[in-house]
DNA sequence: CTGTTAGCGCATTCAG
DNA sequence: CTGAATGCGCTAACAG
């Protein structure tokens, strides 16, 4: 069996609340009785029982989630996705709660960071935009000593404890690769269809797509900002396409999938010999089927969801993660290797079977 | 709150141990008595808190990994992330065992797991080898009510509980549809290179291939079948690239690729215009680097031996999974998208950052 | 058939 | 500064 605290107390001649105290950092016990006991728990080699600490705590951790409202597929995607996790929380002892904000809006995101931490949760997942009051606010909160991860879009390293997201750099090298290889050899003519380049995983996709090419030697064409509007991209890679019959490839490196796939769809009789775009959601999926995109780069926003979880619960127990199953990866799907479920949901349970 | 034990005894006019004994299924219960508390149960939306059970019944969940042994890179990778798993197993009540059987040999691996039945584990993870003495062992098991997951190579469905590994009809696929768009246009000639066709997987991946290629109307090679042998396959390919400048694509799906690599080594003057291989390790990270491998369809193996302990620990649980969490992706990794740890080895944990 | 009681590993009053 | 006692939610003898 492994050693508990009677065995720490028996060892070095204590009892079994002084063991606690010097566990949990808590004044009150003699400077040479603590290293007595702390020699005895390193001797010992002993490891708290975080489930039963728990139970005779009857702690719950109370994590808050701040998501940007609007219609973003791949958003509200995210969003169920913590819904789900609000589901099963209970028993892991976690209560999940969700607040959303308007998007890149740095002030009304700072004003919720500050709201949470009057709150005094024991961790914080937010979709961050990197902005001075937003960076304020998430110091504070460290100082607050709230453990924060930041989700899907990043702040400067100090300003978090833990990113649950992509390299957007390796995105968009991974972007240009496949683009580089699916036009094939000879110089091709790139457009380039993005969100809003304020958002600092757009500006690294761009940065990392345009390293790959480079080295190609492949002409990229003027970055189209469509503002997250579908119509304007629809709009934008319509025009370009009707212009140009020159183009080899099309890059989405953000939102704005759907006027991308409307567009496309407007000019049955040209195509790009490759297109790439990011997120799989049900628009991404059928454009996919369909072949009017090759491939889709995807962060898995399940993945994201739990991993921010086990995270905020290991910052807060202050124990460490499994940094391998804490990486999220860069998905690339073809029509090949789409995953069976429905645009992103998770599948529903099975039942289990014998045993 | 979450109501507890003593609630449902409350409402439903017992005690404790009578609510014990409903909640695990034991006899002694009069049949009235007992609805009255099922009814109590699933009125007041009991949930067990099964820390605190485990807690209380000193519980320790056993399991068993089976893998082949035998100088396979991915199986010694995997056979790492099981050694690690073993490490961090202790903390969450479960003890995990590892024997290894000589590959491909389906009479070693059916006594293993009529060995196993003996030891009586919670649960069994194996690498099967589909052949019926191994059928048989598995049903022997279920009968005994062991769990058991195939891990990587499956078992007809009948015989296992659960299968931790990809769809590799899907990996076949994928890999066809990125040989079609990096050949590009025209018709081409294409080798594959496999181990043995006797495992399922490889019969699979290569069905999935033939699937994707076959559309395009590509020219496919007879396979060479390399019998796991890193100098048969050198041979095999080496000579193949020696006799014909027409060969536009190479595609290793299975063991063999150390060969392989050294095959294009080998043959510095000629490049076929993509060479797709499965399994990131050491050695096709470097070809990859190196550019003589164009793409890695991979399965995460850390992630296969995590999946496959959640789910022997729910199915011993006998509750369900998180679907999504379960399915092992067929990553795709080109040079671009390569994580950053060395080989396939999980990265060294970093120190937690404040708080 | 049913209830009482002690205890799992740990945290926390409350005395001393 | 230190210790004894009680309880978290659940299980398991052991009595009735």
């Amino acid at each position: 069996m492994r050693p508990t605290v009677h065995d720490i107390a028996a060892a070095a001649g204590v009892s079994l609340a002084t063991v606690d105290r010097v566990l949990n950092r808590r004044p009150g016990v003699k400077a040479a009785t603590r290293a007595r006991v702390e020699a005895a728990i390193s001797d010992i080699g002993y490891e708290r029982d975080m489930a039963a600490a728990n139970l005779a705590k009857g702690r719950v951790y109370s994590f808050l989630f701040i998501l940007p409202s609007g219609d973003n597929s791949f958003m509200r995607g995210l969003e169920a996705r913590v819904r789900e996790a609000m589901q099963r929380a209970a028993v892991d002892r976690v209560a999940i709660s969700l607040v959303t904000v308007p998007p890149f809006d740095p002030a009304a995101l700072a004003e919720a960071l500050d709201a949470a931490e009057q709150a005094r949760p024991a961790g914080v997942a937010v979709v961050a935009v990197d902005a001075p009051e937003v960076e304020a606010a998430a110091l504070r909160l460290k100082d607050a000593g709230v453990p924060l991860v930041t989700l899907v879009s990043d702040l400067p390293a100090h300003c978090r404890s833990h990113f649950a997201g992509i390299d957007n750099i390796a995105a968009g090298r991974t972007a240009g690769g496949l683009m580089r290889r699916f036009i094939g050899p000879g110089r091709g003519r790139v457009a380039v269809l993005a969100g809003s380049m304020r958002v600092i995983d757009h500006r690294e996709r761009l940065e990392g797509f345009r390293a790959a090419m480079g080295e190609a030697g492949h002409e990229i064409l003027p970055v189209l900002e469509a503002q997250d509007d579908p119509a304007e991209a629809e709009r934008l890679v319509g025009a370009l396409l009707s212009q140009s019959r020159e183009i080899s490839g099309i890059y989405s490196l953000g939102a704005g999938n759907r006027g991308l796939i409307a567009a496309l769809r407007g000019q049955p009789s040209f195509r790009p010999r490759a297109v790439i775009a990011h997120e799989l959601t049900a628009h991404t999926r059928l454009a996919l089927e369909a072949g009017l995109i090759d491939a889709v780069l995807n962060q898995d926003a399940g993945h994201e969801v739990r991993s921010a979880i086990r995270v905020l619960k290991a910052r807060a127990d202050g124990v460490a993660v499994i940094e391998a199953q804490e990486r999220i990866r860069i998905d690339i799907f073809l029509k090949d290797n789409l995953p069976f479920a429905e645009g992103e949901a998770e599948a529903p349970a099975r039942s289990p079977d014998a045993a």
